[in-house]
DNA sequence: AGCACGCCGACT
DNA sequence: GTCGGCGTGCTC
């Protein structure tokens, strides 16, 4: 007898655990874990999706064990690594395991489900009516309640039945191809046999004749490149000549092959990286590097040549990218190097594509993956390095459950592999920085661009002074100069408008004073709904001002330019110009982001303004000139991270200009031309930033010296959900120390959104061995209250806090 | 999630 | 009386 542990496809809290299952003697050699399976799960005929987890002799289950109905796949789809990963997933996110090993496969494979009413009375007249000479009816929700109500009578009269079916979505396409059992003789003496002007069956007999090897032959390849058109082929099949099969053919995304590329001379720094990243990989070494390298640095090759390294010694790849520096620059370099030995997992390809990919992956026969966020589970074997480029980049951590941080599943990957991880940054996190300080990551430094590029001259300029407040739009005459030469150089220019924060909290024009939260040191946010500025920390709230509470100018307002203002005033600045806009609005369409950018690369345009998403990782030779039109609007986020972000964008931003011959020039305006994240960003200094940080972080308490987790309510009814955060708040006073630091109730910057208020908590904290375990516990007795509309949300490390 | 059971009010 | 509303509890 075995039997089987399997998690279900039921995301609740109530069936977060596995649940056991007999293996029918004809699943018993085929059944094991990491499988998916399908089976009866509650009182009725319901079918569900399950993951093997474990595969045992005996049950202490004291009813009856039901049979696992079928397998859905014929090899598991998770190993042995992956299903450990998904108990460390599921308990370090708060999340359930279903929903953890969901999220570890490609979305198509998750299981689709259907129920169809058929008949059990056939001849019934009311049966007749409700399926309409059909064979079954498939039970959707577009169906109307009279309707279920109908089935539900018939089905109480034992008239119909129910039927569940579990789908697999993920199926490989289908192709029809041709191919024949005829030989080479015999197809030549077919071909003779024919009429002469049997134009097109001569033609494809000949042309089976000379590509017998490469049978079957899909239809649309041969109609596509070899005008041999469907017909033919059915003429050629009634008459025996060929046979039709069945192809599956895994979806190649299609894309420009690159030129093969070489490994670049090293400069001493790349070098000195290469050797000991290397040296850990052939050890065997799980530990971190973090490589701090100035824009330019070249940190690229040294992935490429340890990636190289890896594979020498017959071990895989994996290479994490943020979404939006996955362009066709940097995919092209690492398939240029790499070729077909190279998977790549990016936002555009289709869920079938990306499935392929996967399939490409777990059949071995990619050494290399490169993708976004969701790419760190991918099913390679024998990691033997894993990078992750722009370590900073808060795009690693997903938004919603579960809400991992890829950098922390790639260290618990490369313990399990044994392979060193790579941190790559021009900017590391704070976090990051921290810990290569700490000497828990080993920390190499990259300080010069590699062909002795210099770097940039970042000109600030302080908007708060008089000729510069003076001008009607957004451009100080120092910016509108720098683009004028620009454009009479021919060269090339960036503006970047920093648009996040947009308009939510009040800025005074006349002295630059932001206004904050008295307790918390962040800016005030204005809520809407209240017509009240609002601290998300501490839930502090003050009525919206009329006059600077500084310098009691009545300059004060809320602070916010949008893209499509600024396109205007740059066409009205300079009429010649040509300019190209890339925000949210002109990127919606798949692709338009790389498009715009080639575009741009060809010199199609003189100005890309643009939001932070031109920022990253992109190399335009041309490209002199970087301004930024407002440099403040990170800075002034509510949000403990606004200098480390504003920092961030302002030195990836700069370094945007100048990476060829010429050099380059940056124009930063700014009201807060004093504030060290900008002055340090200007001198590209990420180490002054980095102790200027870290002892404000150490003052205020925040990370890195603490630990941050966010809990969050949700109720339709306020009064509700405050008195529940209330509960909540002191349940976790009474399971924590009297170090750990509770901020809130506070609400949410969206207060209500889908019709539900949103109130947080904040915890900080050193050490409290208790909280992960204290908050499982909330989550268990409060489950009962879920079904009622409250959520609660537990958010470990935050990457934003709104 | 989906389903059964069970307990209440308002209909044939 | 009974049909159908929703609240509660369970699913190997």
């Amino acid at each position: 007898m075995s039997v089987a542990e399997i998690i279900v496809d039921v995301p609740t809290m109530q069936t977060n655990r596995p649940f056991e299952y007999d293996i029918p003697e004809s699943l018993s050699e085929v059944v094991v874990p990491g499988m998916r399976v399908e089976v009866p799960f509650g009182r009725g005929k319901r079918k569900i999706q399950g993951f093997v987890m474990k595969v045992k002799d005996s049950s202490d289950f004291q009813g009856k064990l039901k049979p696992i109905t079928r397998v859905i796949d014929l090899k598991p789809v998770l190993s042995k690594e992956m299903l450990q990963l998904s108990y460390w997933l599921a308990d370090q996110t708060y999340s359930f395991q279903i929903s953890c090993l969901q999220t570890m496969l490609p979305s198509v494979m998750r299981a689709k489900y259907q129920q169809f009413v058929i008949p059990i009375v056939k001849d019934d007249p009311e049966v007749k009516v409700l399926l309409s000479n059909q064979d079954s009816l498939e039970i959707t929700s577009a169906l109307d309640d009279q309707t279920i109500r109908f089935i539900n009578k018939l089905r109480k009269n034992n008239k119909v039945d129910i039927q569940y079916v579990v789908k697999n979505k993920a199926v490989q396409v289908k192709r029809q191809a041709v191919t024949t059992d005829l030989n080479v003789i015999q197809l030549h003496e077919a071909k003779s046999k024919l009429r002469k002007n049997a134009s097109s069956q001569i033609k494809l007999l000949a042309f089976l004749a000379d590509h017998l090897q490469e049978l079957p032959i899909e239809y649309n390849v041969l109609e596509k490149d070899h005008g041999i058109s469907r017909s033919a082929i059915k003429t050629a099949e009634k008459n025996g000549l060929l046979k039709t099969v069945e192809v599956t053919k895994l979806r190649k995304p299609v894309g420009i092959t690159p030129e093969q590329t070489t490994k670049l001379a090293l400069t001493s720094e790349q070098q000195v990286a290469v050797d000991e990243i290397s040296q850990a990989i052939t050890n065997e070494d799980p530990q971190t590097f973090l490589i701090e390298g100035v824009t330019g640095s070249g940190k690229t090759e040294v992935y490429l040549q340890t990636i190289k390294k890896a594979l020498q010694q017959d071990k895989t790849a994996l290479m994490l990218v943020p979404e939006i520096s996955l362009t066709p620059q940097m995919v092209n370099r690492v398939v240029g190097r790499f070729g077909d030995q190279v998977a790549v997992l990016h936002s555009g390809l289709s869920n079938g594509e990306r499935y392929d990919e996967w399939t490409r992956i777990e059949n071995n026969e990619v050494k290399v993956v490169v993708g976004a966020r969701s790419a760190v589970f991918a099913p390679l074997n024998k990691i033997g390095l894993i990078i992750i480029d722009e370590e900073h980049e808060a795009s690693y951590k997903q938004d919603d459950n579960p809400r991992y941080h890829a950098r922390d599943v790639a260290l618990w990957r490369a313990k399990v592999n044994k392979c060193p991880v790579v941190l790559g940054s021009a900017t590391p996190s704070l976090e990051s920085r921290a810990r290569a300080e700490k000497g828990v990551y080993h920390l190499i430094r990259m300080k010069k661009r590699i062909n002795n590029q210099t770097l940039p001259h970042v000109q600030i300029v302080d908007m708060r002074d008089s000729e510069n407040s003076a001008v009607k739009g957004d451009f100080s005459p120092t910016l509108q100069k720098s683009l004028q030469e620009t454009l009479d150089n021919h060269d090339q220019s960036i503006v970047l408008l920093n648009r996040r924060g947009y308009s939510s909290f009040m800025m005074c024009r006349e002295c630059g004073f932001v206004l904050k939260c008295p307790n918390c040191d962040v800016s005030l946010t204005y809520h809407k709904d209240l017509r009240r500025m609002k601290c998300h920390y501490c839930g502090h709230e003050e009525p919206v001002p009329n006059m600077c509470p500084n310098c009691h100018s009545k300059k004060i307002g809320f602070y916010g330019t949008g893209t499509q203002n600024i396109e205007q005033q740059l066409n009205d600045l300079f009429p010649k110009a040509r300019v190209l806009r890339m925000d949210v609005d002109t990127t919606r369409r798949k692709g338009a982001h790389a498009k715009i950018l080639q575009q741009f690369g060809q010199h199609k345009a003189d100005i890309l303004l643009g939001t932070q998403m031109i920022a990253k990782g992109l190399d335009f030779p041309d490209v002199t000139l970087v301004g930024v039109i407002n440099a403040d609007t990170t800075l002034s986020l509510s949000d403990y991270r606004a200098s480390e972000r504003t920092f961030q964008l302002l030195t990836q931003v700069s370094g945007r200009a100048g990476r060829a011959q010429k050099t380059g020039h940056v124009v930063i305006q700014t009201f807060n031309p004093d504030h060290y994240a900008i002055k340090d960003a200007a001198k590209q200094d990420y180490e002054t930033f980095f102790k200027q940080e870290m002892y404000l972080r150490h003052q205020s308490n925040y990370t890195p010296y603490y630990f941050t987790t966010l809990v969050s309510v949700a109720n339709q009814d306020e009064g509700q959900t405050l008195k529940q955060a209330y509960w909540l708040k002191k349940q976790l006073q009474t399971a924590l120390s009297k170090d750990a630091i509770l901020l809130g109730p506070s609400p949410t910057m969206i207060s209500r959104k889908q019709n539900k208020y949103y109130y947080q908590i904040i915890v900080k904290y050193k050490h409290e061995p208790k909280l992960h375990e204290r908050l499982l516990e909330i989550l268990n007795e409060t489950q009962a209250d879920a079904k009622k509309g409250f959520t609660i949300a537990i958010d470990n490390e935050p990457q934003h806090i709104d």
